[in-house]
DNA sequence: TATATTAATCGTAATATTGCAATGAACTAA
DNA sequence: TTAGTTCATTGCAATATTACGATTAATATA
């Protein structure tokens, strides 16, 4: 099928999944990477950092978009891509509480 | 293609995007939530708990296993499974130290 | 031994993802 | 206007993922 029954799963749970699967790239992993190291960017940049075709790198940083962990100004010819802060500390809560569901588990039993 | 070109990255970032990945579908989250909550399992609860096939739980299972976040031990005709601490605790550190990039950046751009 | 129970595996269908060449759209500069 | 730059979109091929029915393997129980 390929396709996620998400009907029978909570928001949350469905929330949780929708973040991890965009991190679920290394591309994306190091596209986010390279936005905090320099803190601003634009596209071409990204291609030649990272190595894949533009076009490639174009649809990774539409999901990330997507998603709203990045946002994009248009600058002449260029965008201007950069992390958007408050939707990134929106994410981290929502990932760290299901991170840390194990701070308050006594043992594990096997 | 399907296939993520995982030779121009990093192992972190590889390793990161791999982890990413196993939490990006609904049901193994849930799978793990469930296992957080009662703290031991057998699959045939997580069939009743989660509504999905049994050979899908068990595919699920697979792929959390492969990564080491759970164990699995038999006993009798069923299995066992549950958190494996350890690993969840070194997951927990390469994640979390991707989600916090933030803290030492400054502003954003645009 | 025969039957039941539990979970893994196999096989397959449907859908999603990844990657890129080709093209297009928007702007800049000559 | 014409040519160049930059990035988005389209279209397609290759591969991966998801889901489940059917089956198998292993164990338990009558």
């Amino acid at each position: 099928m390929g396709l996620a029954k998400t009907e029978m799963f909570t928001d949350l749970q469905n929330e949780i999944s929708l973040f991890a699967k965009v991190f679920g790239h290394p591309a994306r992993v190091a596209i986010l990477q390279h936005l905090f190291k320099i803190n601003s960017c634009v596209c071409g940049d990204l291609v030649n950092e990272i190595g894949l075709a533009q076009p490639t790198i174009s649809q990774h940083l539409k999901e990330l978009k997507h998603l709203g962990l990045i946002k994009g100004n248009v600058e002449g010819t260029s965008v201007c891509y950069c992390i958007h802060a408050e939707n990134w500390t929106a994410m981290k809560v929502v990932m760290t509480e299901f991170l840390n569901q194990d701070i308050n588990v006594e043992q594990d039993c096997c």
